[in-house]
RNA sequence: GGCGACGUGGCCAAGUGGUAAGGCAAGGGUCUGCAAAACCCUGACCACGGGUUCGAAUCCCGUCGUCGCCUCCA
């Protein structure tokens, strides 16, 4: 079986194979560090690591790099506002986005370069872009000459021609052509600013990421991956700077997420339609709003709304209620349910499998893994002892945290559980007397305690709520 | 205006040629001292109009609608 992704570059599904077999290099698009990052990041961030963890699933070895843009405009003014040092600024949230990553439980990159940290690499390549007639400076700025990149625009699927019609491009007389961007822009008074051949100042956008994958993972890469917003003009330029240097195609596979809707729209700063991902996470488990993400395909819009995240909410409880033990007194399930068990782990594994190598297809994976649920249940229901679950749960515990999934709550309670148990135990001979008021007082007592019993015939089971 | 994506039951959402996964919600039922969980049952003329085909949600054309990019954006 072969893992098929979605191409933007060809704009089909392509079978994956990576430069150096076993081994892949992947560079994800971080964030531009000015402010507090919102649950779209977030869903970018849960994609790439989502598609991460299933390639090392799938036993590649996986060459991670995220990074962080912290010399920026944005980073820049926002700081001159509030009358403090850019770079402070930037390592604020920068430390922020990392403190979420780790609560959202994305593994962290390999390596997370950031654009002040790289200034030498950033100076060479533009350097070497200049040497090769591919850039200009002018005025202390240096730009790219888009008419000397033949196929510039393949990415997004753009003709200069189109896009200089209806364009908002400013007009500058120091560009040769209206298209021509920045690697390099002159210092204004009180910027941060580095020393470079052409005088002191900060490189463009651009031209950051494009040093940074050579500098890290080498001239060509496997999966360059960010949100689709970035295609144009993000990407499309990456690919002009790198290709142009190094002559080499840049990167095979261009992987772009699709942008998380809020009431409609786009989710972002400047519409001012945005939940943070600290506001989420002070509100919802971190793995709800991964399952927001798992439930719909990477590439399409996210629907974020307060219906959705309920759903994902009780999806995930359901998920959780599969891993459920058996119940104390059970005795065994029947051959027959058995047998309807075990064939269904099997059948869940292969479409799991199939469903996430076509093109990452977690949607359909995770209905799979509600299928496996359900028999579990049943299986329970059954009378089914721990053993006889065992291999399914194992299954499911596998393949959820091939998602990411944590499911398990229970960090610094489990001391707790052995008191549970007692209380559990002393309570079932009370309901054995038929004393019901004081054994429904324990039970809501206990629910207020973040402790769930639930009764049935083969005995009482508990869980922590939260 | 240019480029691109999408439109599947109340909501979210898989499915790209052989008559529709899954989750949530709703209604009915089983189990149960009650509660909860679980299990079973119920529900889709796949935006609309043409066309191709033995056969289309799935391919082609058109219409309408929504969204994204074209300026900073995950």
């Amino acid at each position: 079986m072969t893992i098929t992704l979605y191409n933007t570059l060809t704009r089909k599904k392509e079978a994956f194979e990576p430069l150096e077999p076993g081994v892949v290099r992947l560079y994800v698009c971080g964030p531009t560090v000015y402010s507090n990052a919102h649950v779209g990041h977030a869903m970018s961030s849960l994609v790439f690591d989502i598609l991460r963890r299933y390639l090392e699933y799938r036993g590649y070895a996986v060459r991670h790099v995220m990074n962080y843009t912290d010399v920026d405009d944005k980073i820049i003014l926002r700081a001159m506002h509030e009358e403090r040092d850019p770079h402070e600024l930037a390592e604020i949230y920068i430390r922020e986005y990392d403190e979420h990553l780790r609560a959202l439980n994305i593994l962290p990159a390999h390596i997370t370069p950031r654009v002040s940290q790289e200034m030498d690499e950033i100076v060479r390549t533009i350097q070497g872009l200049v040497d090769k007639g591919y850039a200009y400076p002018a005025g202390g700025d240096v730009y790219f000459r888009v008419q000397k990149d033949a196929d510039y625009g393949r990415l997004s699927g753009r003709r200069l021609d189109d896009m200089q019609a209806g364009a908002r491009i400013e007009v500058d007389e120091r560009k040769e052509h209206p298209m021509d961007f920045a690697l390099w822009k002159a210092a204004k008074e009180g910027e941060p600013s580095w020393g470079s051949p052409w005088g002191r100042g900060r490189p463009g956008w651009h031209i950051e990421c494009s040093a940074m994958c050579l500098h890290h993972l080498g001239e060509q890469i496997d999966i360059h991956g960010g949100g689709n917003d970035l295609i144009f003009p993000h990407h499309e330029n990456e690919i002009a700077q790198s290709e142009s240097l190094t002559g080499q195609p840049f990167a095979r596979y261009w992987v772009h997420n699709g942008m998380m809707q809020l009431s409609g729209e786009k989710m972002s700063k400047s519409l001012g339609n945005l939940v943070t991902i600290e506001d989420f996470l002070s509100k919802n488990e971190a793995d709800v709003l991964r399952l927001m993400v798992l439930n719909s395909s990477y590439r399409s819009p996210l629907t974020f709304n307060d219906e959705v995240i309920e759903a994902a909410s009780k999806g995930l409880e359901r998920l959780r209620n599969g891993l459920r033990p058996a119940f104390p007194e059970a005795a065994g399930a029947p051959a027959e349910t058995l047998k309807v068990l075990e064939e269904q782990a099997r059948t869940t594994r292969a479409a799991f499998l199939a469903a996430m190598d076509d093109d990452f297809n977690s949607a359909g994976a995770l209905g799979h893994l509600f299928d496996l649920v359900r028999a579990i249940n049943t299986a329970r229901d059954a009378s089914a002892t721990v053993a006889e679950l065992e291999e399914a749960q194992a299954a499911l515990r596998e393949l959820t945290g091939v998602f990411g999934l944590r499911l398990e709550k229970l960090d610094g309670k489990a001391d707790a559980a052995p008191f549970v148990d007692l209380l559990v135990q002393v309570r079932q001979q009370i309901r054995q007397e038929k004393l019901w008021a004081l054994s429904d007082q324990i039970r809501d007592q206990l629910a207020e305690l973040g402790v769930t019993l639930e009764d049935s015939k083969e005995g009482t089971t508990w869980r922590f709520s939260r």
